[in-house]
DNA sequence: TATGAGGGCGCC
DNA sequence: AAACGGCGCCCTCATA
């Protein structure tokens, strides 16, 4: 079968119990290995841009537009030759289209919510933020929409006068009233600290605990929808609704966690990956320092701490392992002296002495960006280790910050783009081992959260399978070091231990 | 009424 | 706000 939106017709024949082919091939998925970064991946657009037609122009609306047998045949003769071309058959043939089925059937499953929960939840953020609303027309002398950043501006700057030292523009010009923001004028005005909590509570609200109930079907389960092509580094997207930013930090992330719970006698688990992209770093770079730490398993931002502070391991303070782990994270998205400085609290001399320090002591690591960044400028793409590739032609712009933003991405991708495989390669495996041990209805994928997966489990087999998923997790690809898996259990996704 | 930009913010 | 990578969704507001 060739086509566009399989993973669609997919849950079509599951629905109906219909077996599905055995052999497949989506030109979207397909066009999107060769270039992750096209603005869309429809027959119509594609057909236009490699085929030199006109869409398909049924004007716009109505229900998709079915392209014709023919360029069909077209854009998959066009596919498959750049797909051997560019060495993408592997990833094409063994990941991406074997996981394609996999979040066929992961989307429909579902999870399941406990929609009485919702409500509750619902009702107690109704009544925190009348009562919100209140104070800060109370504060404000006058009533104003809150969610509206420029009446808010007006409102805090302009009617209460509140200083504007330390205070940022918006790209666009005007007051910014973002949570930086306001932390800072927080001493300033005692409407500051309301109007916080009303931010917090009412994008709780808005984006989770009322869509998640409309969203839940008659057996009370969510349906998310994954987007294969849906990122420029090979992870997945997910959308309507979004499962992978479920707040996950604070009292009220975690009732709203607590409301995704498992189907009667069932269980959830997570297993999700121990900093995968710091290990695919120390694999890729070869960092001696590094590969070490992780071979024998020690805490990696305590070693990185010991590192740039010159401390012997036990010297270690939290503080220091807060920064360590700060720069870790910000080496792997390419942070600068600035950006480190403001997530740090340090001064920017201070901050890029810290950067210096450590691609003093991780030397390999500062080499291996280097060498990126010159295959982008070079090459005008980069790759993972296992060929998916992304274009960055801006890498060679002479527009400075263009082509240092093409940088960043260019030192990110193998990164993010390799735990990205594999984690995919740990759901094609699963799924598979699941189907040979018939445990199909007693171990339910659910979700994949970037380097976490979660299920739904038997209660029965709870140990077996939880030992199991663990090991596949962990052998699914072989690195220069070890790969990890933590499990956590639990009656719902609030509770896990 | 529909659309898109802007501002903002949730997650890994 | 971003000289910190990758996403999707909410609301407002101007414009079509």
């Amino acid at each position: 079968m060739t086509g566009f939106n399989l993973k669609e017709k997919f849950k079509e024949l599951l629905k109906i119990g219909k077996k599905l082919p055995a052999e497949y091939f989506d030109l979207g998925v397909a066009f999107w290995l060769l270039n992750p970064d096209e603005e869309e991946y429809s027959a119509d657009f594609l057909s236009k841009k490699y085929l030199h037609k006109e869409c398909n122009s049924s004007a716009k609306g109505s229900t998709e537009t079915h392209p014709k047998p023919l360029e069909l045949k077209q854009l998959y003769e066009v596919a498959s030759k750049k797909l051997k071309e560019y060495k993408l058959e592997k990833l094409f043939y063994d990941v991406e289209m074997p996981l394609l089925s996999v979040l066929a059937d992961m989307e429909s499953t579902g999870i399941k919510v406990n929609v009485k929960n919702l409500k509750e939840i619902d009702k107690e953020l109704e009544k925190k933020l009348t009562g919100l609303v209140k104070s800060i027309y109370k504060e404000a002398g006058e009533t104003f929409n809150i969610n509206s950043p420029k009446q808010l501006g007006k409102i805090l700057f302009e009617k209460l006068k509140i200083s504007l030292g330390g205070v940022k523009k918006t790209r666009g010009g005007s007051v910014s009233t973002n949570i930086e923001t306001l932390l800072t004028i927080q001493g300033r005005h005692a409407i500051v600290k309301y109007i916080l909590e009303y931010r917090e509570l009412f994008k709780l609200q808005s984006t989770y605990v009322g869509p998640l109930q409309e969203l839940a079907d008659k057996d009370k389960r969510i349906h998310t929808t994954y987007i294969q092509t849906g990122t420029s580094t090979g992870r997945l997207s997910s959308q309507n609704p979004n499962l992978q930013n479920i707040p996950s930090g604070g009292e009220w992330a975690r009732k709203i966690r607590n409301a995704f719970i498992p189907e009667k006698s069932y269980l959830l688990a997570s297993f999700d990956y121990s900093q995968i992209e710091l290990r695919v770093l120390a694999s890729l770079s070869g960092d001696p320092k590094m590969i070490e730490a992780f071979n024998n398993d020690l805490d990696i931002h305590r070693l990185t701490a010991a590192n740039v502070f010159n401390v012997p391991l036990e010297k270690v303070t939290p503080d220091m392992r807060q920064l360590a782990k700060t720069l870790n994270f910000g080496v792997v998205y390419g942070m600068g002296a600035r950006a480190f400085s403001k997530a740090s609290g340090l001064s920017i001399v201070e901050a890029q002495r810290f950067i210096e320090e450590y691609f003093n002591d991780f030397k390999k690591i500062k080499e291996w960006q280097e060498e990126i960044k010159m295959q982008a400028r070079t090459s005008g793409y980069v790759m993972n280790l296992n060929g998916r590739r992304r274009w960055l032609l801006q890498a060679a712009s002479m527009f400075r910050s263009e082509a240092a933003e093409a940088e960043r991405a260019a030192i990110n991708m193998p990164v993010q783009g390799l735990a990205a495989d594999i984690i995919k390669i740990a759901m094609v495996k699963l799924s598979s081992e699941i189907k040979k041990l018939k445990w199909e209805n007693k171990v339910r994928m659910l979700l994949t959260i970037h380097d976490e997966l979660l299920f739904e489990i038997d209660g029965h087999i709870i140990k077996e399978a939880g030992a199991f998923i663990r090991k596949i997790m962990e052998s699914a690809y072989e690195l220069e070091v070890p790969i990890k898996v933590n499990v956590k259990i639990g009656k719902n996704w609030g509770e896990l231990e």
